[in-house]
DNA sequence: GGCCATTAACCTTTATTAACCTAAAAGAAA
DNA sequence: TTTCTTTTAGGTTAATAAAGGTTAATGGCC
């Protein structure tokens, strides 16, 4: 599991070098840069998931970035900062065509939840588990509608549960790290809620007791593989 | 399908910007026009599939240009962008015959959603039946009447309900976050109304109960998914 | 008065934190 | 090398906090 890739343009060193810090202890991977020009080119050096563009730039603005960019990937989503203009009003939390709009000064909370709203509502195409029923064992497994259907009983999986078993299942038979799962699924992994998958993991493990051919398997010090039987 | 063309009137430069990449990245043709006296020119000459006049303008506002494209075309739909100071009499005489208005501050999801809206009216898509008329599972969701109707009785939505089951049905399958709900149909998203939203959820949930295919699903902490079997 | 939107009150579910327990490695002493 | 500790990661369960669900009451507006 590769992290995932935050393209960010900022032009005040400063208030980048915080962001970036931040970025990092999260877990993702930051490219930045100061000079709008280049940003093109690195672009296409690096492919990242995400681009975070400062709108006021010295040489070129964030919007005539983002029109290169969407030549080049129609997808790949779009966070502008913009300053506290008079835009008040049109700005207002909306996150939708790939696109979104953070005005500063914002929150290094608000950032991390809008990164990762892009990223969930793009993935959810792409997700290897089709929207439908996918079989796990003896069970039928509802991502849609977060339900988990044994031979007798239905249960309804919350939506943490459900994007964890999701995980394992895509990843099966392999070896996944904690830190990627906790990353993906809580957005950071650090010492804090790291015992919060320990709870997740208890669940789904008693949850999927009826079928003794599924196993999720301890990797002390790594991580975890679900086997399949 | 080519793209739609978009004739977009707007004096605000920024808040212009603003949307025509949004909605230039949802697919959109956008022709732009800060200057109400060259629009019927330019209309003429694009032969736009739909307008979007802002009504206040330097010179010439958006209903006298409106009359005069109406002159023109009699079938284009036009979408009106009034400020939040006018008052709602003035802009309902233009709201019939394929019009429609937006009070300012709006979000890019409320505009890109009347802009499919009206050109869905138009040119009958797959899941509109006829007459504005939505089948959503067993029941037919007539948008414009406020009235939803399952295989026994009718129930006829306030405003609040309709726009509420509108949005979640045209973005069905995917996470919506409460955020968005918020600011969309409330214009912000402070905790006094956000119970508002739940009540309204639970309201659509009791409406929709005869078709157990058709399920809300709670994203807690972030939001709702309707999943339509 | 009737219709809605909003607020309030109270309840349920889900997520997180805490506390305590167990098993696996890694070291040290025999 | 064996065996006995020590350390550390993880397991389990319960308690707490947070978010949302439900229903009823309130209040505004034709």
């Amino acid at each position: 599991m590769t992290n995932v890739k935050v393209l960010y343009v900022e032009d005040e060193l400063f208030l980048g070098k915080i962001v970036r810090e931040s970025l990092e202890c999260r877990g993702f991977e930051v490219i930045m840069e100061d000079d709008g020009a280049k940003v093109l080119d690195l672009f296409k050096k690096t492919n990242p998931d995400i681009c975070v563009l400062d709108v006021m730039l010295p040489n070129k603005d964030g919007f005539a970035i983002a029109d290169e960019i969407r030549e080049l990937n129609e997808d790949v989503p779009i966070i502008f900062l913009t300053a506290k203009t008079q835009t008040e009003d049109v700005v207002k939390g909306f996150t939708l065509g790939g696109n979104d709009y953070i005005r500063k000064p914002f929150s290094m909370e608000e950032l991390i939840v809008r990164i990762q709203n892009l990223l969930r509502n793009k993935s959810e195409g792409t997700t290897k588990i089709s929207g439908g029923a996918t079989a796990i064992g003896k069970y039928t497994f509802h991502l849609n509608r977060q339900v988990l259907a044994g031979e007798k009983e239905e249960r309804k999986l919350s939506y943490r549960e459900s994007e964890l078993l999701k995980l394992l299942y895509e990843n099966r038979d392999k070896i996944i790290d904690r830190k990627d799962i906790l990353n993906l699924l809580w957005g950071n992994d650090s010492f804090f809620n790291s015992r919060n998958l320990d709870v997740y993991i208890t669940k789904l493990r008693s949850y999927l007791k009826e079928d003794t051919s599924l196993e999720i398997i301890t990797i002390k010090g790594i991580g975890y593989r679900f086997v399949t039987g």
